[in-house]
RNA sequence: GCGGCGGUCGUCUAGCCUGGACUAGGACGCCGGCCUGCCAAGCCGGAGGUCCCGGGUUCAAAUCCCGGCCGCCGCACCA
């Protein structure tokens, strides 16, 4: 059964043009979809929501924005991206098993190979006599594969560059820039919807897993001291009921749970009210592209499975029929890794000046050294005992002060009489610090593949797809009723100008039976269909009917772009918008 | 990458085992005509196929053999 659907729906998509495996006509690449005419146009409807639940929704916090897909090498350095998104892989002759070689060397030797070049693990290998561990047979040399895909930035060769796996280091690498365009306020999220790529060894299971995807991504900056102040909208969700999984839980065999999202993160189970409240919107988000909230939850990934720099990350998993739960988010606490590595590889400063509401008056003792003393008793030497007593510091000089024993500095002693101790009042305006992030994280072609798969349905033997009015491709089909009365097509034709100019996306068909053109936007998901019929010519009336229920209304065509806004936008109920039409 | 199964008009498929009348058949869809007063009606006509690709066996290959590509499943992989 599910895997009749699951061909049903891919069946669909072919045929109707919503996507397809790439470079067909070529024998296909395995990783690699097509977006047809109405996949298109879907994607970007759900990118559309997408922006309005995470960005316009925080339009005072969260902004957009846009970066190259093609980095230099050293920004992948910095990410760790170069050094660890590389494993070492060991084949055996054999039986063609492929092994990670220095999971393989810990494993028989106990020692920790990490950061061995490939040569060095082969030599351990062949001089341990490392055969394979399933058959024994024979290893061949340890070789690296790198899932990112390299190229060269102009025509130098030494000039490495490489597309980038995620979305998120153009955000940490413009970070200062759009901290300064939004006045350095933080919290800050700065968002991005783009494609990557990454060059996975062996892709499957169609949409699920690519090579090139588009993911939608938030980096949200927060002050780690201000839990509270980081998350200005957390009331709206306070109460909200999110379904998860914690990693222990999972392996206690527990199911997922509802739990609210303020008693989520007072227990503990989700580390921070920033994680919390953005796994809540991500919840909402989904629903709105019509994954009801028992088809989903969120699991927490175990020590083992997430990223070194993470100290907590949820997965969202989406139910479909093939593959079961699929992951269509990830949302991760990545602490300051990534603007630290950025700061330490780039030595720019990106810190956040965060002024205090008050400025704090504090006492400060310092200790120093009195210049006029020095130059009585160093006389002509004394400029330079002033230059060496620029590198001493503080501490040294509070320690000779306090144990009363001469500060030495190069080959002259100064007694501790020489320091002073000076107690100032001082004010303090804010401090410095490295921002903490907050990311939530979509792959678009799983969440088009669930939102299509969650909106085929069956009705009476004919295929209708139940996309949510609001994220529907094509939103409206103009039809005169019959085909070959001119009367009927130019007042259609009137009708589709006119929605046309409304800012509706509507089509216009006069081909087939009128059966069969319902049919036909059924199948590509068209809310409303408007039928242009004999009674329009005499009352100026039209039909708006329902692809889901198939039951039509009579609008007057002056009030026909009010009821399609109010139908398609407010999910009113066709009955609603106009007097029903007997059946 | 290994093993299993598969790949035929836009889509779904028949044919393959048992090579030859296959000029590859059908259904649906698509286009045109007739018809049609509301749910894939009917009739007529039409377009549309590198039988996944390459090689081999054979007088003859969609069909048998080998290699490759792609898809699905299992294993491995999935920062």
């Amino acid at each position: 059964m599910s895997e009749d659907k699951y061909r049903a729906v891919m069946e669909l998509a072919k045929r109707r043009g919503f996507f397809w495996p790439s470079y067909e006509i070529y024998g296909g690449v395995a990783g690699f979809y097509d977006l047809g005419p109405y996949g298109v146009l879907l994607k970007n409807r759900i990118m559309d929501k997408w922006r309005k639940f995470f960005v316009r929704d925080h339009s005072n916090y969260v902004v957009e924005i846009e970066s190259p897909m093609i980095g230099p090498s050293k920004v992948y350095e910095a990410s760790g991206h170069v050094e660890n998104f590389t494993d070492p892989i060991v084949t055996c002759k054999k039986c063609g098993r492929k092994f990670r070689a220095d999971h393989l060397i810990k494993e028989v030797l106990g020692i920790d190979v990490e950061g061995l070049s490939p040569e060095e693990m082969t030599k351990i290998i062949r001089e341990n006599g490392i055969r394979c561990p399933v058959c024994g047979g024979e290893l061949g040399e340890v070789k690296t594969f790198n899932l990112l895909f390299r190229t060269q930035i102009g025509p130098y060769e030494g000039n490495i560059g490489y597309l980038r796996p995620e979305l998120a280091q153009g955000m940490f690498v413009a970070f200062k820039r759009v901290l300064d365009a939004m006045r350095n306020r933080i919290p800050l999220g700065i968002a991005q919807a783009g494609r990557v790529g990454r060059n996975e060894i062996s892709p499957r299971q169609a949409m699920m897993r690519l090579r090139e995807f588009t993911i939608m991504e938030m980096e949200y900056f927060i002050d780690p001291e201000d839990e509270e102040g980081s998350c200005p909208f957390y009331h709206r969700h306070e109460d909200t009921r999110i379904r998860i999984v914690t990693w222990k839980e999972k392996e206690e065999g527990v199911e997922p749970y509802w739990v609210k999202v303020s008693e989520a993160v007072d227990e503990g189970l989700i580390v921070h009210r920033c994680l919390a409240y953005w796994m809540a919107v991500a919840q909402s988000f989904m629903e709105s592209l019509g994954i009801p909230s028992v088809e989903m939850y969120f699991e927490e990934k175990s020590p083992q499975e997430r990223a070194h720099y993470s100290s907590q990350t949820f997965d969202q998993l989406v139910r479909v029929s093939r593959w079961g739960w699929v992951e269509v988010s990830g949302h991760s606490y990545r602490g300051d890794y990534d603007l630290s590595r950025h700061m330490k590889y780039s030595g720019a400063d990106l810190t956040v000046f965060k002024p205090y509401e008050k400025p704090v008056i504090e006492e400060r003792t310092y200790y120093i050294v009195d210049r006029s003393f020095i130059g009585r008793t160093f006389r002509s030497k004394a400029k330079e005992v002033f230059k060496m007593l620029e590198g001493v510091s503080q501490d040294e000089l509070r320690r000779a002060y306090e144990e009363g024993r001469p500060l030495i500095v190069g080959e002259y002693n100064i007694p501790p009489e020489a320091i002073k101790v000076v107690k100032r009042k001082e004010k303090i305006t804010g401090k410095k610090f490295v921002p903490h992030v907050v990311e939530p994280s979509f792959g678009i072609e799983r969440v088009l593949y669930v939102t299509f798969e969650h909106a085929y349905r069956l009705k009476e033997g004919r295929v209708v797809l139940s996309l949510p009015r609001d994220i529907a491709p094509v939103q409206v089909a103009v039809l005169p009723l019959i085909e070959k009365d001119d009367k009927l097509r130019s007042k259609a034709k009137e009708v589709y100008d006119m929605l046309r100019q409304a800012d509706f996306y509507a089509v216009y068909d006069e081909s087939g039976s009128i059966g069969r053109r319902y049919a036909r936007y059924d199948e590509i998901g068209v809310p409303a269909a408007v039928t242009i019929d004999y009674e329009t010519l005499e009352d100026d009336t039209v039909t708006v009917r329902d692809r889901d229920t198939w039951k039509q209304a009579r609008v007057p065509t002056d009030k026909l772009v009010e009821a399609l806004r109010r139908f398609i936008y407010y999910k009113a109920d066709i009955a609603s918008i106009g007097k029903l039409v007997e059946a």
